[in-house]
DNA sequence: CATGAATGAGGATTCATTCAT
DNA sequence: TATGAATGAATCCTCATTCAT
């Protein structure tokens, strides 16, 4: 009883493919057609693996976010002092923020925009909670200023995005030095 | 060279449900016909104010970039010491950027996704020059750290759009303190 | 202040050949576009007239309808006695059902089909309440089976679709001879 | 000339999925996916069986045109009386007709839309012939009026369809009472 | 200036049918 | 024989833009 397999790769490709194509052109200049072309596949294919073009997007955004999740807290000890700590995952945010440029533009605009599901969208920085638990940890020993998670991750993460894409749009570059220099700024902002 | 006899009631009335459609909606999503309805005309009328609906929503960018731009620096004297002066078009720009919140989603929208012409975005934050002079005083007499102009924005200057959005999308409220802790983050995160 | 008008001809073309293509094709077989080329109109004009294809064709359905109640009851009296009566109807009924062969066919296939909105189509019989009525006089007065409307209706009237269509496909035609033969047919399966 | 070794099983799911999707969607509204589906079989396999759709549902009405004529005709004596073998063939023929609903209504829906290449229609109601030669002999001996048989259909047989459907759609029964009243009416029409 | 009607080009989606196993 | 995956062609519908008044 052979049976063909709906494609992983075939489905890897078509993610991709919608991640280049909106951040490019944006959700609804991309047409399936062009997605599917640049899948090798044909329009019909992706409802295969996909609902629709909205699930498609959503699948997508939800996939990209595990991506960062992962990479982020891969390897990260909870055991770590607070300072330590933050330091170890900021600079993993940093490094998946400033390299991996197409999925940050990716994140940006599906979070600017109401191109995802309310739904899809609604965990707002619910999936950084290890880094949440550690501000926690950082409030109740005194470095971390008791501010509103909102506002530690205003000032210490959310700025990266902005830098990725002025270094992508002007023209500005992010060596070691500025990528140091952010990090003190960072953490400057929330350190008591 | 047509005569202004165009009501300029009409145009900001189409300015004005472009920014709310879009905000709601997304630019593609947005129809000529909806902007149209909303404003009270016909579409056609649309073309005699603007060439295309790509010039409308430049336009409208350019228009309320100004706005921005311009109550954030209206009464700004120069002669302010750094310090001062920074805090005075910190607390300009935070004014507009949590109330102004139609116009601040709207720029986020444009500066997020391609919905503008490379064009009219190009100028980056130079809009923002007499604050860029500030910082280049301040640089100087070593107030403010030498970093580039884009650093200190991300950090100093860019929050407060997510914190707009945060309060907007999130059970996230920012009042008097939560806006002195914000401005706190933003001056330890550039001050030497 | 000159306002153009949705013209009635243009909608006209548009049932006719909607119920033209309709007839030769089926519903599902009938694309909007050949609608539109039949009526000289662009596929996009066919929405600023109807709602959408289902739209189209209830309206049609309904249209047709009304042609043929108005047809048949033209000049109708409702004094005359209950075998005049039903003999004008009948033959009223019959002119239009043998002769607008499109409008028929296009009722029939409405009628045996489900391309219709249940709710369009729910009256049944009751467009024909003027010879409802009289079949109730008929009955008081013992000219008439004490039949079911719908039993009255399957052996007098609903037999001429039939013998329309055999005409259209079959080699059968139906002059003055068996249009009366069918009337009595017609009469003496009713009457008492 | 392949060998018969296709389940006849699986033919007759494919065919009686056919009837009951086409009864309750209509022709095209009939994806082969979806009958696949009710006959628990792959779409591909349908093309082992059927050369097309159309195939399909030719052959499937030529399958239920021949399960109505084997019934109507089954036990059926040429050698009765005009009256009483018409009366015979007529309760058989209600019996199917109100009975089996999805048989009618599906014969139906061919009949009166062009989903049936005309070749499978082509017959008329040359399948009951039987019944054509009993009329014959009923004309020859004076007991039935000389109509042509289109007009003797028309009047004794067609309208059962007509009830039948008026039974499932309206508030309608048909009991014994009224099955008696119809072959009255259709025994009236006819009869000298 | 202003408009409602009209449209052609294009997009998402479906589906009968074929292919590879 | 049987299948699930794959697809190209076709369909409905939308919309930015233009036209006629």
């Amino acid at each position: 009883m052979a049976k063909l397999q709906k494609s992983i790769d075939k489905r890897n490709a078509l993610v991709n493919a919608t991640i280049k194509l909106v951040n490019s052109n944006g959700f609804h200049e991309t047409a399936m057609s062009k997605i599917a072309k640049m899948a090798n596949v044909s329009p019909a294919t992706i409802y295969l693996y996909f609902e629709n073009k909205q699930d498609l997007v959503n699948q997508t955004y939800l996939e990209v976010k595990t991506k960062y999740t992962d990479f982020v807290f891969k390897n990260y000890n909870e055991k770590s002092s607070v300072t330590n700590g933050f330091e170890i995952i900021w600079r993993r945010i940093a490094e998946f923020t400033l390299n991996e440029c197409d999925y940050t533009m990716f994140l940006n605009q599906c979070n600017n925009t109401p191109i995802i599901d309310e739904a899809s969208r609604m965990e707002g920085i619910k999936h950084l909670q290890p880094l949440l638990d550690l501000w926690i940890r950082g409030k109740e020993e005194g470095t971390i200023k008791s501010y509103s998670d909102y506002m530690l991750y205003a000032y210490s993460i959310n700025p990266l995005s902005f830098l990725m894409i002025a270094q992508k749009q002007y023209n500005f570059q992010l060596g070691e030095k500025e990528i140091n220099e952010a990090f003190q700024a960072a953490w400057n902002s929330i350190k008591i």
